[in-house]
DNA sequence: TAAGTCACG
DNA sequence: GACGTACGTGACTTAT
C-alpha cells in the first residue's frame, strides 16, 4: 500500500511538529471526554488544527510530501551528554497521557505518516529530513513555532510556519528573534541557554547580550578564546568560568541533521488529501460531530443533512433581502412558528445609545435568514444627490409595528449576540424585546477565561466558519462607511449571516450550558443583567458642560505653569508628555541617580520614580508630576467627558461590557465611567460635574470592604468575621492582632501597614509586592506575612487550596459557582504559573463580590418600581451603585438600596458576615459619596 | 499598533 | 541561586 513518490527540486516537503501541536491543543481547549469517559480534548484540538492546516494549504504553495513528527517519550541522546537536559519537566498531565496513542491514530487516519524514533527528539528528525530534502533540491516548510528549529531556516528554501500566528518565518524572522542569521542561532542559544529545557547557557547573558557578542566575535569558540578582552567584569568572569557549560549548551541545542537511519523515507510521505472513509470513521469514533461533518462535506462524503443543522455549511447566497411587507409578514409568521429566532440590528454608529437603526436581520433556522433594510441611504460616492439613490425599502414605522408583536411575544425566544446592544436600539424604537437569550453570555458562562466571546471568534471555534469581517464591508479609517451606506446585496450577506451564525451558536451553546450545570449561573447572574444594563446605558447620567469647561481651562493654566518651570529647570524646551524625552533628560543628561528601566528598555519615568527623585529635592521631577496630573485630568476627564455628552439628552451614556473581564466584573467604555477621579482633591472636582436633573439628587451606595468580608466568609476566619459582625475597624483590628498593640490610640502608620497587608492578601500577597508597596525591606515584609498567617491560619489554608485547585482543574469558582478558567497555569514559564496562582487566589474574591452586586442590580429595578419610587439606577462602579431619584424620595431609596444590596446573596447563599452598605445623597456625585 | 503612564475598584 | 511578582480594568499620548 505504501505509495512512493520521488523527491526533486519541484517538491515541497512539509514537516509538522506534532508534539508542539499536541501541547497547544491540550492547553488551548477545555477538557472534553468521549461518552465512555476517555479524555479526547487534545485529540480534538489536534484534529482541528491538522484539518485546518490541510485546508489552508490547498491552493498556493501546496505540499507534495507531508508528515507529522513526534518526540519519542523518554530520554534522548542529549541526556547522555547532559543528564539534566529537560530534567525539570513535569510529567505529562494525567488526562493527556491516554491521548498520545489516539493522536498517533488520528495522524494515520489523515493518511499522514506518523514519525518518531527512540533516542531522538522530533526536532532531530525534522533536521535530518530537512537536510535530506534539501540535498535533492526540494523546498521545506516546518510547521512549528519552536524557536529551536530556527537554525534550519534557509533563505527562500526552508521556512518555519507558525499556524497560530499564521506567519512564515524566514531568515529575516530569525534575525528578529535572535539578532543573528540562522547559521549563528546555535552560537547565540549556547550563550542564552533555555530554562524550560534546562540548557544552562552562561549566567547573566540574555538574548540581547548574546547576539551582540556573537555579532562581534563571530562564533562561540572565538568568543570563549578571547573572553579576556571583555570589559564588563562580571560578564568576562562568567564567560571564562562557564566556558565548558556554554560548549555543552551548544551541543544540546544543535539539531542532528545526520541521523543514520530514519523511520520512513521522504518518498513515502503523505499527501494533502486524506482518504475520506478512514478519516471519517476515526472522527466518528471520537464523537467529533462538527469536524466529522466538515470533513464529509469537503471530501464529498454523504451529502449534508437538510438545513436545520447548526453545523451545515453557511451559504450566504441563500439569504433574502426583505423589501416588501408581504415578504416581511412571511418571515414574521415563520418566526412565530419557529419559537426561537435570532435577531441582529444594524446601525449607523457604534454607540447603541446614539446610533440610528438602519436594518434588522432575522434567522428562523440555521441557513434560513434574511435582512430587512430600513434606513439605507444609498452608497455615498460624494454625490450630494446620494439621497436620490436611496434603495426601495419597507417604511421603518410600518416594519417596526409589524415586528413588535413577534419581538415582544412570550412564546418566541429572541436570541442575540451581545443582545444588550439590540435591546437598547430596539427600545428606542418602542420595542421591549422579551424573552431573550445571548450567545455571548452563554459562551462567557462556560468558557470564561479560555477565549474571547465575540461572534467572529465563536463562529470560527464552534462552526469552523469565518464570518465576513465588518471592515471588509464598511472599510476602515477615514474612508469607513456606516452600514446604511452599504449596498443591499452586500449588506444582506453580512447582516443575515450574523443572525444565521447567532442562531447556530445558540443551538450549540445553550445545551452546553445545561450540560455543564451552569444554567443557574446564566439565568441568575448573566441573562437578566443585559436588559438592566441596557436601561442604565440608555438613562445615562447628566454632566454639566460648563463645569467641565471651567475645569479644562483651570487645568490648562496649571499645565502651562508646570511646563514653564520644567523647561526652565531643564534649561531647554522639551515635550513633557514624552516619557522618552523626559527619561533622557533626567537620567542621561542630568545624570540623576536611581533610574530604573522599563521592560522595553527605556528609562522608567512613572509617578513612583519621580516621587522618589522629588523626595531627594530635585525640582524637575516635581514639576513633571504636577504637569502630568493636570494633563491627565484635562484630556481624559474634563475634555473627553464634555465631548461625550449626547447633545440629544444632555447626558453621558457609557457602555457596560458584560463579558470583558476574567472575574465577572463589568467594564465601562466610551467613556469609561468607572475611573472618575476621587483620590485627590483636584481630581474630585470632576465629580462635581456629574449632576442630577432639577428636583432630583444623585444617590451613591457602596459596599463597605466587601472583598475582605467575603474572604472572611470563604476562608472561614473567625477573628475577621467577629470583627465585621461587631462593626470594628478591620485594619486597626488586623494591626492589633499582628503587632499586639491596642486599637485605642493606635499609630496611624501601624494601621496603614495592616491595611496594605489586607489588600495584599486579596491580591495573592508576595513579600516583594508588599515591600514595594510599603517601602520597607523585603525581609520585613516577609515577617509581616508570616505573622499574618500565624494569626489567621484560615487565610493561608484558603490560598493554598486555591493554588492547588487551579493546578488541579485549570479553573476556580466564585461562591455562587461562576467558573473562571485559567489555562495559563499550564504555562512552561514558572513566573507565569505563579502569576496565575495569584489570580486564582484573587479571582474567587473579586468574582464573588462581582456576583453579589450583579444580583443586587438585577433585583433593584423591580424593587424600585414596586416601591413606587421615581428613581433609576445609572451607574455601577464595582462595589458602588449610583442612582438618580426625586429629591423627596432620596431617604426611601437609600433605605431600599441598602436592604437589597446587603441582602443580595440570599436566598442562594447565607454569608456569615454582614455585607454592610454605606450610602449618601447630593446634587452631584462628589457630594453623594 | 505598542508601550508607557495613570485614573478607578 | 537567580528571576520577577502584588488583583482587575480602559483611555490618552507618543513613537514606530
Amino acid at each position: 500500500m505504501a505509495v512512493t513518490r520521488p523527491i526533486d527540486k519541484d517538491s515541497h516537503v512539509y514537516l509538522i511538529d506534532g508534539s508542539g501541536y499536541i501541547f497547544r491543543a491540550y492547553h488551548a481547549l477545555p477538557p472534553l471526554t468521549r461518552s465512555d469517559g476517555t479524555p479526547v480534548g487534545a485529540v480534538q484540538g489536534f484534529c482541528n488544527m491538522l484539518w485546518k492546516l490541510l485546508e489552508d494549504l490547498k491552493g498556493e504553495d501546496q505540499p507534495s510530501h507531508l508528515a507529522v513528527i513526534f518526540d519519542y517519550s523518554g530520554k534522548s541522546f542529549r541526556n547522555e551528554i547532559y543528564p539534566e537536559y529537560k530534567a525539570h519537566r513535569p510529567p505529562a498531565p494525567e488526562d493527556l497521557v491516554p491521548q498520545f496513542p489516539l493522536i498517533r491514530d488520528a495522524t494515520r487516519a489523515f493518511g499522514t505518516p506518523c514519525i518518531e524514533m527512540e533516542g531522538f527528539e522530533a526536532d532531530d528528525l525534522i533536521a535530518t529530513y530537512t537536510k535530506q530534502a534539501r540535498a535533492k533540491g526540494a523546498k521545506v516548510t516546518i510547521v512549528s513555532s519552536d524557536k529551536d528549529l530556527m537554525q534550519l531556516v534557509e533563505d527562500g528554501q526552508v521556512t518555519l510556519f507558525d499556524t497560530m500566528k499564521n506567519k512564515r518565518i524566514g531568515t529575516e524572522g530569525v534575525r528578529e528573534k535572535f539578532g543573528v542569521g540562522p547559521e549563528k542561532v546555535i552560537e547565540v542559544q549556547a550563550l542564552i541557554g533555555d530554562s524550560s529545557d534546562n540548557v544552562p547557557g552562561v549566567p547573566g547573558i540574555g538574548p540581547k547580550t548574546a547576539s551582540q557578542l556573537i555579532d562581534e566575535y563571530g562564533d562561540l569558540e572565538t568568543l570563549l578564546s578571547r573572553a579576556e578582552e571583555i570589559k564588563q567584569t562580571k560578564r568576562r568572569e562568567n564567560l571564562i568560568e562557564f566556558a565548558d557549560q556554554a560548549r555543552i549548551s551548544k551541543t544540546l541545542v544543535t539539531l542532528k541533521t545526520d541521523m543514520e537511519s530514519v523511520p520512513e523515507a521522504l518518498e513515502a510521505f503523505g499527501t494533502i488529501d486524506p482518504e475520506s472513509d478512514e478519516l471519517v470513521a476515526f472522527l466518528k469514533s471520537m464523537e467529533f460531530r462538527t469536524l466529522t461533518r466538515r470533513v464529509e462535506e469537503a471530501l464529498g462524503g454523504p451529502a449534508a443533512d437538510e438545513s436545520g443543522d447548526a453545523t451545515a455549511p453557511i451559504e450566504r447566497d441563500k439569504y433574502e433581502c426583505v423589501t416588501t411587507m408581504a415578504a416581511l409578514n412571511d418571515w414574521i409568521e415563520a418566526g412565530f412558528k419557529a419559537g426561537v429566532i435570532a435577531v441582529d440590528t444594524e446601525t449607523d454608529a457604534l454607540s447603541s445609545t446614539a446610533a440610528g437603526l438602519v436594518g434588522i436581520s432575522l434567522a428562523t433556522a440555521p441557513g434560513k435568514a434574511c435582512y430587512i433594510p430600513l434606513d439605507h441611504v444609498g452608497e455615498d460616492d460624494g454625490d450630494l444627490l446620494g439621497e436620490s439613490k436611496r434603495p426601495d425599502q419597507i417604511a421603518k414605522t410600518e416594519a417596526i409595528a409589524a415586528l413588535k408583536p413577534l419581538f415582544e411575544s412570550p412564546a418566541v425566544l429572541k436570541v442575540g449576540q451581545n443582545i444588550k446592544y439590540d435591546l437598547s436600539v430596539l427600545a428606542r424604537e418602542g420595542i421591549a424585546v422579551a424573552p431573550y437569550d445571548d450567545t455571548m453570555l452563554l459562551s462567557y458562562v462556560i468558557d470564561g477565561g479560555l477565549h474571547g466571546h465575540g461572534m467572529d471568534e465563536l463562529a470560527e471555534m464552534h462552526l469552523g466558519h469565518q464570518c465576513i469581517p465588518f471592515k471588509e464591508v464598511c472599510g476602515t479609517g477615514k474612508k469607513q462607511k456606516h452600514f446604511g451606506q452599504i449596498a443591499l446585496d452586500k449588506a444582506t450577506e453580512y447582516a443575515a449571516e450574523d443572525a444565521d451564525v447567532t442562531l447556530r451558536l445558540w443551538e450549540i451553546l445553550s445545551p452546553s450550558v445545561t450540560a455543564k450545570a451552569k444554567r443557574t449561573i446564566y439565568e441568575t447572574l448573566e441573562r437578566p443583567l443585559a436588559s438592566v444594563l441596557a436601561d442604565m446605558e440608555r438613562a445615562g447620567i447628566k454632566v454639566d458642560p460648563a463645569q467641565l469647561a471651567r475645569l479644562s481651562s483651570d487645568f490648562a493654566q496649571k499645565m502651562a505653569e508646570h511646563e514653564d518651570e520644567a523647561h526652565s529647570i531643564a534649561g531647554k524646551p522639551f515635550n513633557l508628555a514624552s516619557p522618552k524625552q523626559l527619561g533622557e533628560i533626567l537620567f542621561d543628561e542630568m545624570g540623576l541617580p536611581g533610574g530604573k528601566k522599563t521592560k522595553g528598555g527605556a528609562w522608567s519615568t512613572d509617578a513612583q520614580t519621580l516621587e522618589n527623585l522629588a523626595a531627594e529635592g530635585h525640582g524637575l521631577p516635581q514639576a513633571i508630576i504636577g504637569y502630568r496630573t493636570f494633563a491627565k485630568l484635562k484630556s481624559t476627564y474634563a475634555d473627553a467627558l464634555k465631548a461625550a455628552i449626547n447633545p440629544a439628552t444632555g447626558r453621558v451614556h457609557t457602555s457596560f461590557s458584560l463579558a470583558a473581564t476574567s472575574t465577572g466584573r463589568l467594564a465601562s467604555t466610551d467613556p469609561n465611567l468607572m475611573n472618575i477621579p476621587i483620590r485627590t482633591e483636584e481630581g474630585r472636582k470632576i465629580r462635581e460635574a456629574f449632576i442630577a436633573e432639577p428636583g432630583n439628587v444623585l444617590v451613591s451606595a457602596d459596599y463597605s470592604q466587601i472583598e475582605l468580608r467575603l474572604l472572611a466568609h470563604i476562608a472561614d476566619v473567625g477573628a475577621l468575621k467577629d470583627a465585621f459582625k461587631r462593626g470594628e475597624d478591620i485594619h486597626a483590628m488586623t494591626a492589633s492582632e499582628m503587632f499586639g498593640v491596642p486599637v485605642e490610640g493606635m499609630d496611624p502608620m501601624v494601621r496603614r501597614q495592616a491595611k496594605a497587608i489586607n489588600f495584599g492578601i486579596i491580591y495573592g500577597i508576595s513579600a516583594f509586592g508588599l515591600a514595594n508597596n510599603l517601602g520597607i525591606e523585603r525581609d520585613k515584609a516577609k515577617d509581616f506575612i508570616e505573622r499574618y498567617f500565624e494569626k489567621f491560619p484560615g487565610v493561608k489554608a484558603y490560598m493554598d487550596a486555591k493554588r492547588e485547585e487551579v493546578r488541579d482543574k485549570g479553573y476556580v469558582e466564585t461562591i455562587f459557582g461562576r467558573r473562571m478558567h485559567m489555562p495559563g497555569i499550564r504555562d512552561k514559564n514558572p513566573n507565569m504559573r505563579q502569576f496565575v496562582e495569584r489570580q486564582a487566589i484573587n479571582a474567587p474574591i473579586q468574582g464573588s463580590a462581582a456576583d453579589v452586586i450583579r444580583r443586587a442590580m438585577i433585583r433593584l429595578p423591580g424593587e424600585i418600581s414596586a416601591a413606587g419610587l421615581e428613581a433609576r439606577m445609572l451607574l455601577q462602579v464595582h462595589d458602588e451603585l449610583v442612582f438618580e431619584v426625586k429629591e423627596s424620595q432620596a431617604d426611601e431609596l437609600i433605605a431600599l438600596a441598602k436592604k437589597v444590596m446587603s441582602g443580595a446573596a440570599r436566598p442562594a447563599l447565607e454569608i456569615s458576615v454582614p455585607l454592610d452598605v454605606e450610602a449618601g445623597a447630593g446634587t452631584h456625585w462628589g457630594e453623594a459619596h
